[in-house]
RNA sequence: GCCGGGGUGGCGGAAUCGGCAGACGCGACAGACUUAAAAUCUGUUGCCCGCAAGGGCAUCCGGGUUCGAGACCCGGCCCCGGCACCA
């Protein structure tokens, strides 16, 4: 080679110069905030913090390279920004490596979030490391502890026992949020129904503050709001008392939303295991009814729930009487009637209720119409009628319109003081028990007589002990032979009484890990406080501005975050009820599946490299064959990223070969961050690419650019080629700005970018605009890919941090040359563009408009019905 | 069934307030460089007719509003997500 070593081309070399960055930005600890600073101008971004299962996957890369892409910009905004990190490191899969290598689960918990630690730090990501956390610390687990003494305090918290989803696969409790299907949401085994003593938190007291501040949560995607408001499940009715028939003591309650349909009612169903059972039902129907009920058991929830299962139920030969018309109704036991739901009981109308018709029809129940469609009377009914109409054959309430009757009848039940208006939720409390040993201990100790007490807060912290054995086999906590009975000095532990003490045994459920995730996000605001929070430095930083993780914690995660956040202002800790100003739920990383049906209905699924695949020139598969045997595989559709599909790439793999730059620009291009991205090989080379050239853009021009000064003049001082790229430059920087401050739009900030840098040929521009370009260009990129922009920005000469240097700003004067190109539509069709001057409008345009050549060239000698000319924007011109 | 979000080239997607549909990227095709390949660079690329100039058709389907609709209104079809024997 030739080159002298002055002029000698720096390759682009990633890996050295991502890891000289990184190194100096933890040198300076450059992302570190004070706390101290106005609320207007800190800005606070969290990505959903991992579970430290091993190694970075794509999922983890996509977001955290979005919250960091939104941290970096908004620090060239000058803002102070929070954008923390920590460890959700409580769980069970620390569990099963216990059981399956025989690894402790802190040892192999902590070796995991160190590599996972290393590899956030090679992608370059912008945290405040002094600030990090995880949940399994001691200091942590233990001022969580504190908080939830204050919760049992302020009665947040109780313990009951209760029917539970038991997950026979991990031998453990499951909340309803973690049941999906009927399945444990982890294991997809089977989840059954157990009666235990359990910790509860009290959710369910704030379901009402919880629906209405969805509504306030207006910088939140519809489809979580949605997700909770559904969860949530407010429905407004009334409960009815029905006297039971020869049974003057005895009242059957039922729930409904639909009071306007009382004088409807032919027959009452309640769940078999109604409390009320053993007291109506008279003797000759109690073995039928027993009966049914054992064969209701049997069925597993998952076969009770959905629209497969038969409707069945069995005459108990209990009567009941309607309040509103004194009629005597016969009273079912049903299978689909949910026995903690409302209250167990449901009052039918066949004639307004689909179910009810159904089940009328079944066992030649009378089906009674008391609300008529309008435009329909006279009409038989053939299906029950489930809308708004008129009252009929429903005494005084007869004539009026159904939806107003609801609260007609409301008020005379409650003026009779035969039922009341009331409201029933879906949520249920939260079953926080946990039967584990990795997770944090609940501070509660048993008296032998005294029963379940708290724990003082100086007896704090529990702490877990180290030497438990792990077989698989429910909890080792149980099966240690001094943790549970041995105070914090290594006396035996007791309780005090009444009398004085007495032995006592500790609590040895563990907490759901959802209570970590549920107040790490404050934490995160005084990571350093001794107390759990600082409630002045809480205030200051939430709610969080931005939230970014996936969707599929629309119900479970940020609901019980909601929550948390309200009682631990009732608890004295923060006044700032909702924790996430904004969310965002981004897509999932895909790729392909390859695989072959089975025999059995299953799928044996292959490696990309197993496989040869032809594809035509649309990209088209037509020939797909495993490279094994030759025989032909299915190139199926695209799927989310997972082992078990074998269509993973190791996240690591393309940080070594592309480095963390292009890693980062490929999960932010192509797609907004809310849908799905799918892995390319080309795609990624493609974002590599352009790093490239961007990279030679600088290297091959060095000397001029390190040279020159940018352009600081206006657009018409310059001509050709220049002005053009001067106006690019303002038109780029408006568009990047607009697409990070509306929806963090990377992929369109990114091909503003593209743009431009197609427009930076040196060899046509003056030196000061093509600086002037490149410096644009570099800044534009900076929060994307930091480190090529970092090492660039010095290679142009330009002094200090990117970041400090600032987000560039635009003018709109700038953008646009004097001419404005109409297109010229006639009759709606383009025909042709004219230009003309910017600063004209009204009649002068018009006028300019038809002396314009053009366009006597494009209207030719059709008369003109009809001249449109919209200043800046087209002329539209109607003629014939 | 109820609630929510969608439907634009071969693909991912763009189109700010109703104003040039298809930016940018991928793929494909052609060319340059190369002994060759890779890499890189240049050009072409919605579909149809045409040598071309040009014309026609195009944003799921059918109507409507408008000078002008991918966007707004009415009706329908399809896809994705959530909830659900929830009374």
């Amino acid at each position: 080679m030739q080159h002298s070593p002055e002029s000698a081309i720096r390759p682009y070399e990633p890996a050295a110069i991502e890891t000289a960055w990184q190194a100096r930005w933890e040198a300076a600890r450059a992302f570190e905030v004070r706390d101290d600073l106005p609320r207007e101008k800190c800005y606070y971004v969290l990505e959903m913090f991992p579970y430290p299962s091993g190694k970075l996957h794509m999922g983890h890369v996509r977001n955290y390279s979005i919250g960091d892409a939104v941290a970096r910009y908004k620090r060239m905004r000058g803002f102070a920004v929070l954008h923390p990190m920590g460890w959700d490191s409580f769980g069970l899969p620390a569990e099963q490596a216990a059981i399956e290598r025989n690894a402790h689960p802190r040892t192999w918990t902590y070796d995991n979030l160190a590599y996972m630690r290393t590899q956030l730090k090679r992608m370059g990501f912008s945290y405040a490391w002094s600030r990090e956390f995880a949940c399994s610390d001691p200091g942590y687990a233990a001022r969580e502890q504190d908080i939830f003494l204050d919760l049992v305090e302020a009665g947040l918290v109780y313990r009951k026992s209760s029917l539970v989803n038991w997950s026979t696969g991990l031998n453990t409790v499951l909340a309803n949020e973690q049941v999906v299907d009927g399945k444990c949401w982890r294991t997809g085994m089977p989840v059954i129904q157990k009666e235990l003593p359990q910790w509860f938190v009290r959710i369910t007291k704030y379901a009402d503050e919880l629906l209405q501040r969805t509504y306030e949560l207006n910088q939140w995607p519809d489809a979580v709001l949605t997700q909770q408001r559904n969860w949530i499940g407010k429905s407004v009715g009334a409960e009815i008392d029905f006297a039971v028939d020869g049974m003057p003591d005895v009242k059957l309650t039922a729930f409904t939303t639909r009071p306007d349909t009382l004088f409807g009612v032919t027959f009452m169903s309640i769940a078999p295991e109604h409390g009320l059972i053993d007291r109506i039902v008279p003797a000759s129907h109690r073995a039928a009814v027993e009966a049914f009920a054992a064969e209701t058991r049997k069925v597993s929830t998952q076969d009770r729930i959905g629209d497969t299962a038969e409707k069945k139920g069995v005459f108990t030969g209990a009567y009941v009487i309607n309040p509103a018309n004194g009629e005597k109704v016969p009273v079912y036991a049903a299978n689909f009637v949910v026995a903690d739901y409302g209250t167990g009981a449901v009052m039918a109308v066949p004639a307004h209720d689909t179910r009810d018709f159904a089940f009328a029809t079944k066992y030649g129940i009378a089906v009674r119409q008391v609300i008529v469609e309008d435009g329909r009377q006279g009409e038989p009914l053939t299906d029950a009628f489930t809308g708004v109409g008129t009252m009929t054959a429903s005494g005084q309430f007869t004539g009026q319109r159904s939806d107003a009757a609801k609260a007609a009848i409301t008020a005379w039940l409650e003026q009779t003081g035969t039922g009341r208006g009331t409201v029933t939720w879906r949520l249920r409390d939260w079953g926080i028990s946990r039967q584990r040993y990795w997770g944090n201990p609940i501070p509660f100790v048993y008296g032998e007589h005294s029963g379940a007490v708290p724990l003082r807060k100086q007896d704090l912290p529990v702490t877990l002990p180290d030497d438990v054995t792990f077989d698989g086999i429910g909890n080792p906590l149980v099966k240690h032979p001094t943790w549970a009975t041995t105070a914090k000095d290594g006396s035996p532990l007791t309780v005090r009484t009444a009398h004085g003490s007495e032995p006592a045994r500790r609590e040895t459920d563990t907490m759901d890990t959802f209570m970590e995730s549920s107040w790490y996000f404050a934490r995160f605001a005084c990571a350093d406080a001794e107390k759990p929070l600082d409630k002045k430095r809480v205030d200051h930083w939430l709610p969080v501005d931005l939230y970014v993780g996936g969707i599929e914690h629309a119900v479970l995660h940020l609901l019980y975050a909601r929550f948390f956040q309200k009682a631990l202002c009732d608890i004295g800790y923060s006044t700032v009820r909702e924790p996430f100003k904004r969310l965002l739920c981004q897509g999932m990383v895909c790729m392909e599946t390859t695989y072959r049906d089975l025999a059995d209905g299953k799928k044996q699924y292959f490696y990309p490299d197993e496989v040869d695949v032809e594809r035509d020139d649309k990209g088209r598969v037509v020939r797909a064959v495993a490279k094994s045997d030759g025989q032909p595989v299915v190139v199926g559709r695209v799927e989310k990223m997972s082992k078990s599909k074998r269509n993973t790439v190791d996240p690591q793999l393309l940080v070594d070969t592309y480095g963390a730059d292009t890693a980062r620009l490929f999960v932010l291009s192509n797609q907004p961050p809310e849908l799905d991205v799918q892995w390319s090989d080309e795609g990624v080379r493609g974002s590599n690419r352009f790093l490239k050239r961007v990279w030679m853009l600088v290297q091959n021009n060095r000397d001029v650019l390190a040279k020159s000064a940018a352009f600081a003049g206006l657009a018409k001082d310059v001509q050709g080629a220049d002005q053009i790229v001067v106006r690019k430059i303002h038109q780029t920087i408006k568009r990047a700005t607009d697409s990070m401050e509306k929806d963090f739009a990377f992929h369109t900030a990114i091909s503003a970018c593209m743009e431009l840098s197609n427009e930076l040929k040196p060899e046509a521009l003056s030196p000061a605009v093509f600086k002037s370009g490149v410096v644009t260009l570099v800044r534009l990129l900076a929060p994307m890919t930091p480190h090529i922009c970092s090492e660039l920005w010095h290679d142009l000469g330009e002094a200090g941090d990117i970041t400090a240097a600032g987000w560039p700003s635009y003018d709109e004067q700038q953008m646009q040359a004097d001419d404005a190109d109409y297109p010229v539509q006639v009759n709606g069709k383009m025909r042709g563009k004219i230009a003309l001057p910017r600063a004209l409008t009204g009649a002068d345009l018009e006028a300019a408009v038809r002396a314009h050549p053009e366009f006597v060239a494009i209207v030719a000698d059709k008369p003109i019905r009809k001249l449109i000319v919209v200043p800046g924007k087209i002329v539209n011109v109607v003629v014939g």
